[in-house]
RNA sequence: GCCCAGGUGGCGGAAUUGGUAGACGCGCAGGUUUCAGGUACCUGUGGCCGCAAGGUCGUGGAAGUUCGAGUCUUCUCCUGGGCACCA
């Protein structure tokens, strides 16, 4: 067996000789892997196109971005994939399975900082070496489909695909805030703030305001919130979470008049509830640090100013925000209760109340939120219950230090006093309606995507602003904007924005000297439409109808949870917006989508405490890690998702090479449920070489010759042989179900089951030699799509001149499935006692005799009347005494 | 902090969806073949008691529903993913 650089090892073992005289009785994978792929490519077997007289099945995999070298991550997802396409197009659907590259984005940048190389040239790089590297894993790819995002002729669609937005209003410009890193003079990225500091200069991060572009998702928050309900090949948990993620809430927006502590005339502040009904426990008004009342207070209070400077510093992303201790400033400012005159409440400013959700301003209850009551408590506000337990005493009842947030009676709340929650509202929205000094509002959690990135290495946003006719679109035939080659990266700012002459361009309209936008699209734009392009990707257009027409929907997408909410909703929403423009007529992209789970891996740190690579730690005599170069004490850590951070990856190319794809492919798909977590070890894949070996032995060395392969089935079988043969129906069956419901994990085990029990059938009985031959055709065609190199060259000596990739899905004989026994089990007060094999579907009195005269049975009964016994046909007995 | 998952032998996992817990694989132990083993094959393998037959406990923890709970309900602990400029 072939050495694994990577794996930690008790002792080290000299290198097998590959070449030397075993090589008749070993798989030769590198051979083998290297010939069919040749085959497949040179026959152009995964070449395909529209064809009206076959069912359709795209499948597609999650395209990656080009980082340099493919890790685990990836061989498992296009593993999945590729077993996806292949079983479907044995079962005889044309199969649409295509692969591209995610091109554009940060990492190209960085490593053009770092390396001084042009993120082109990086990215072209990398797409070269990792398309080499997919290659070896024998994927049933339309190569010829092959697109790179950052390739003129992909993005100059999406150009234009903008422009139809804008046309449509779609697409619109506004002020928003960002990070802010004062010594780069750039935008940062959430995950290039570490601790409230830039990640390269060290500095404090500022949020500032930019003018920015805008995709009006929220235009479609309703339709893709309820048609979430029609996508039933979707897992329900990233349902759930895109149905968190677009927050509809059913509430109430009221006004609230304010006195300033000058006298100074205010507008009167909105707040968006969804707990009106609690209005007469409200004690306080928060509003946002940068709500237009905050800012204008602060013009003339310093401190407010700072408090407001204190605030921004906190980032823009939500989990800051919201895992920062809760911090709220009083403006002075007083807000009149809308239903009591006489009462009013402080109104301040806090730091966890949001610009982007709602009005930006909210009451506070204490009483009935939790959040609300942390902060009145911090800053003595008072605490007024106003709902109480229909149980509880009105006149006594009091909030501690949990606020009540259950159902309950209306409490202290005048002409609501006694009504249940819903009601109160109701009641509450009707009197806010009838004075004008509120309304019923249904509010979104969705904002509008923001797609303005102050970058170079993205696609230029097709728009040229002209100091006399203001915002003006590039005219569809100047289309492609293209980048600059030359463009200075290591300069502080926005790359295009410093171009001594990129951005100078005539005016689109009037022909004078105007500036190009200099912002390039968030990378999420190319990938929320990839998918369709596909169909057609050298179309001069962005999509030939006639083929997105015959291939969209997606029939099957596969890919990792970390997308459940932004790419797939973002692709949602895109794909209805190309909808509304013309561009194709469906609205929902993915019909199916498999989440799988992430590839992970012990981790080692040296006696230090830095992180060290699996390569670099190996076992001693003792059983205790070490480090393999020192030999010093090494610490093993738990498991956790493959990173480069916590150095705990194994390269799949050694993998590849070391047992060959088809066994890599195959650890991928045992034991873990593709949508868990998939334990990396190193005796995992020894596992999984150790069955590829065995299977080729036992087809190409049988130890019982196998039939001919144009042999008739004998007339009768030996009870064993008989046995057999209805086993790889059963398998047959089973293992379809399987794959059909993505239980690939399950489907393998089976397949293991049929072959040890293959194993076990030898010697001259009558049928022997046949059903050998047709278990060992079906098991390697059930491993078709898993394994398809070594399925393919035991395919091939088994005689047959058809290639296994155009081989269809073995047939099933129904009749062999029906079973004609059932073993039951059988219960004494729910404790299992013994066993019966019985006739299917015996008579249940009949079951119950043999049942109760069982010796086990008896014992347990001990002359116990008998009060009941429960029958299940074919499952269980169970005897109550 | 908010949202979403997941906790089953030494390990990855299976359990016909409320009906024999531990399929299949890994690991481990004993044996056979072999000059040799990181090979191949055979046997065993959840804990505890027992020579055995068998008994008993057992699905993160606590309670509940049920003839019967890994599966349903409530509470609780732990681990992971996402949180809008990483992709």
């Amino acid at each position: 067996m072939p050495p694994i650089p990577s794996t930690p090892r008790v002792t080290e073992i000299p290198e097998l000789d590959k070449t030397g005289s075993d090589t008749k009785s070993r798989y030769n994978f590198k051979e083998a892997e290297a010939k069919w792929q040749a085959t497949w490519s040179d026959r152009r077997c995964f070449a395909v196109s529209e064809d009206e007289e076959r069912p359709k099945y795209y499948v597609l995999e999650m395209f990656p971005y080009p980082s340099g070298r493919i890790h685990m991550g990836h061989v498992r997802n296009y593993t999945l994939g590729d077993l996806v396409a292949r079983y479907k197009r044995a079962r005889g659907y044309n199969v649409l399975h295509p692969m591209g590259w995610d091109a554009f984005g940060l990492p190209a940048e960085n490593a053009a900082i770092a390396n001084n190389v042009h993120p082109a040239q990086w990215t072209h790089d990398n797409i070269a070496t990792m398309r080499a590297q997919l290659k070896t894993m024998g994927l049933s790819y339309d190569w010829d489909r092959e697109i790179a995002t950052c390739d003129a002729d992909y993005y100059r669609h999406e150009q234009k695909m903008f422009l139809d937005f804008l046309e449509q209003g779609l697409a619109y410009r506004r002020e928003s805030w960002v990070n802010w890193d004062p010594v780069e003079e750039t935008v940062l990225a959430n995950e290039q703030v570490i601790d409230g500091k830039g990640w390269r200069s060290g500095v404090e991060v500022e949020k500032r305001q930019l003018s920015q572009w805008f995709l009006r998702i929220t235009a479609f928050s309703d339709e893709l919130l309820a048609d979430l309900g029609e996508l039933d090949r979707w897992p329900d948990r990233v349902r759930l979470m895109q149905e968190n993620w677009i927050g509809r809430s059913e509430g109430a927006r009221m006004f609230f008049d304010l006195e300033a502590p000058d006298g100074a005339a205010l507008e009167r502040l909105e707040v968006y509830t969804t707990r009106h009904d609690t209005i007469f426990g409200a004690t306080f008004c928060a509003i946002a640090a940068n709500h237009p009342l905050a800012i204008g207070l602060a013009e003339k209070n310093p401190e407010l100013a700072a408090f407001i400077a204190e605030c921004n510093r906190l980032g823009t992303s939500e989990a800051a925000i919201e895992t920062a201790e809760k911090l709220g400033f009083d403006t002075g400012v007083r807000a009149r209760h809308p239903f009591m005159p006489g009462r009013t409440m402080p109104v301040f400013i806090a730091n966890f109340v949001l610009m982007d959700y709602g009005t930006g301003a909210i009451f506070g209850c204490p009483g009935h939120d939790q959040r609300d009551l942390d902060f009145a408590r911090k800053y003595g506000l008072d605490v007024i219950p106003v709902v109480a337990p229909a149980d509880a005493d009105a006149a006594t009842f009091s909030i501690a230090d949990e606020a009540f947030v259950d159902d309950g009676l209306m409490i202290n709340s005048e002409f609501l006093d006694g009504l249940g929650i819903e009601d109160a509202k109701t009641e509450i929205a009707g009197r806010l309606e009838a004075t004008g000094a509120g309304q019923r509002s249904i509010n979104y959690r969705l904002r509008d995507w923001g797609v303005s990135r102050q970058r170079y290495w993205g696609c230029p946003i097709p728009i040229v602003y002209c100091d006399d006719c203001g915002m003006v679109p590039v005219a569809a035939e100047d289309l492609p904007v293209t980048l600059p080659t030359d463009a200075d990266l290591d300069a502080p700012g926005n790359p295009l924005e410093n171009h001594p002459t990129w951005k100078n361009v005539a005016c689109p309209a009037c022909g004078r000297d105007a500036r190009r936008e200099t912002d390039t699209f968030d990378t999420f734009f190319e990938s929320s439409w990839y998918f369709a392009r596909f169909c057609s990707p050298r179309a001069d257009i962005a999509f030939d109808r006639a083929a997105v027409d015959y291939w969209l929907p997606v029939d099957q997408y596969i890919g990792g949870i970390e997308h459940a909410v932004l790419h797939l909703l973002y692709s949602r929403f895109f794909t209805r917006a190309m909808k509304q423009c013309g561009y194709i007529g469906i609205k929902e992209p993915f019909a199916g989508l498999l989440t799988q789970g992430m590839v992970c891996h012990e981790t080692y740190k040296d006696e230090g405490g830095e992180w060290l690579l699996p390569d670099e730690v190996r076992r001693g005599a003792d059983g205790k890690f070490v480090h393999a170069g020192t030999g010093r004490p090494a610490t093993v850590g738990r498991s956790v998702k493959m990173s480069k951070s916590h150095k705990n990856v194994v390269d799949p190319e050694s993998i590849i090479d070391a047992y060959g794809a088809d066994t890599a492919r195959l650890f991928m798909l045992s034991d873990s449920p593709p949508d868990r977590d998939l334990e990396w070890s190193d005796a995992g894949i020894d596992g999984a070489w150790r069955f590829t070996s065995r299977l080729w032995r036992m087809v190409t060395q049988p130890k019982t010759p196998f039939a001919a392969d144009d042999e008739p089935s004998p007339a009768s079988l030996a009870p064993e042989a008989e046995k057999a043969n209805r086993a790889i129906h059963r398998t047959v069956a089973a293992v379809s179900l399987d794959l059909d419901r993505f239980r690939f994990n399950k489907a393998v085990a089976r397949i293991r089951e049929l072959v040890n029990l293959l194993d076990e059938l030898d010697g001259d009985a009558i049928g022997v030699p046949w059903v050998l031959r047709q278990g060992f055709e079906t098991v390697v065609r059930l491993i078709g799509p898993m394994m398809p190199h070594l399925a393919e060259e035991l395919w091939s000596n088994l005689g047959h001149d058809i290639l296994l990739a155009d081989t269809p899905w073995p047939e099933i004989d129904e009749a062999l499935l029906v079973e004609e026994n059932v073993t039951v089990a059988v219960q004494v007060n729910g404790k299992l006692r013994g066993t019966l094999d019985l006739p299917k579907d015996s008579d249940n009195e009949a079951a119950q005799a043999a049942a109760l005269v069982l010796d086990n049975v008896t014992k347990a009964v001990a002359g116990k009347p008998v009060r009941k016994v429960i029958v299940v046909p074919n499952r269980i007995i169970n005897v109550v005494v």
